[in-house]
DNA sequence: TACATACCTGCAAATATATGCAGATGTAAC
DNA sequence: GTTACATCTGCATATATTTGCAGGTATGTA
C-alpha cells in the first residue's frame, strides 16, 4: 500500500473541521434532524455571528446542507456517517477516566493562571 | 443529555492531533506495531527533526508509547482503537469521489498560483 | 578519549485559525 | 415604505500551528 499522500491530505482537512468543540456540539445537535441557526445558537449557548461562521466553514466544506424557510435558515448534516465519529469520539473520551481527569486539570489550571 | 462541554473541548484536542497530513500517515504506518524513528522517516519520506516533533506532541498527548533499544527509540500505538478511525477516515475519504476530486483541484491549484 | 549515530529541544519566521464587531442582505409584518 | 428579525460577510486582532535550522544529549564503536 502507498502512504497514500493527497489522501491524508484530503482526511486532514476532514478532521481539521471537526477539531473544534462548538463543531463538534454543533455537529452533535444535527445528528438527530436539521435545525435553524437561532435555535442552534440557544441550544449550544453560543453567540449567534460565531455560529454562523462555523456553519459557512462547515457549508463550504460541504459537511452541512442548507435550505431556507422563509427568513429562517435550516441545516442539516451533508454526511450523516461523520456525526457518528464524533458519537464514537465522545464516547472513547469519557471512557479514558485517566486522560478526560487530565483535561478537566488543565481546565482548572486555566481558571487558576 | 447536556451539551457536555468539556467531553467536546476533551475530543476537539484529539481530533486536533490527528488532523495533520503526516501525522494521520504515521499513525497509520504505527498500525502494524513499533518503529524506530529514521525507519519511519524513511517510509513516510519525512525530514527525522519534523517527524520527531510529531512524535513529541503525539507522546505528550499520551497517543503513542516510546520504548528504548540502544540508541533507538521504537515508538507504539498507546491507543490502538484511534488507528481504526484513520483507517475509516481513509476508506470514507476516498469513497466520496466527488469531494476527493475538489481536493485534487485545490491541489493542483495550489501548483498553478 | 574521540567520533559517529539516532534523536531531541529551543527558537524564530511563516502560516493558519478563532473571535468579536460593524455593517450588509433578504424576508416578513405593519 | 419602514421596522424588526434572522442570518451573513468583511475586516482586524489575538492566538495557535507548522516548519526549518542550529545546537544539545545519550548511546555505541574505534
Amino acid at each position: 500500500m502507498p502512504h497514500r499522500v493527497p489522501v491524508a491530505r484530503e482526511l486532514a482537512e476532514v478532521f481539521k473541521l471537526i477539531a473544534h468543540p462548538d463543531r463538534i456540539r454543533l455537529i452533535e445537535e444535527l445528528r438527530t434532524g436539521e435545525c435553524d441557526v437561532t435555535t442552534l445558537a440557544e441550544k449550544l449557548n453560543l453567540p449567534p455571528t460565531r455560529l454562523s461562521q462555523h456553519l459557512s466553514l462547515l457549508r463550504t466544506a460541504r459537511m452541512v446542507e442548507e435550505r431556507r424557510n422563509g427568513r429562517q435558515h435550516l441545516y442539516r448534516l451533508a454526511q450523516p456517517q461523520i456525526a457518528g465519529w464524533i458519537t464514537d469520539g465522545l464516547a472513547f473520551v469519557e471512557a479514558r477516566a485517566p486522560a478526560a481527569l487530565a483535561g478537566d486539570l488543565r481546565e482548572v489550571r486555566e481558571l487558576w493562571s
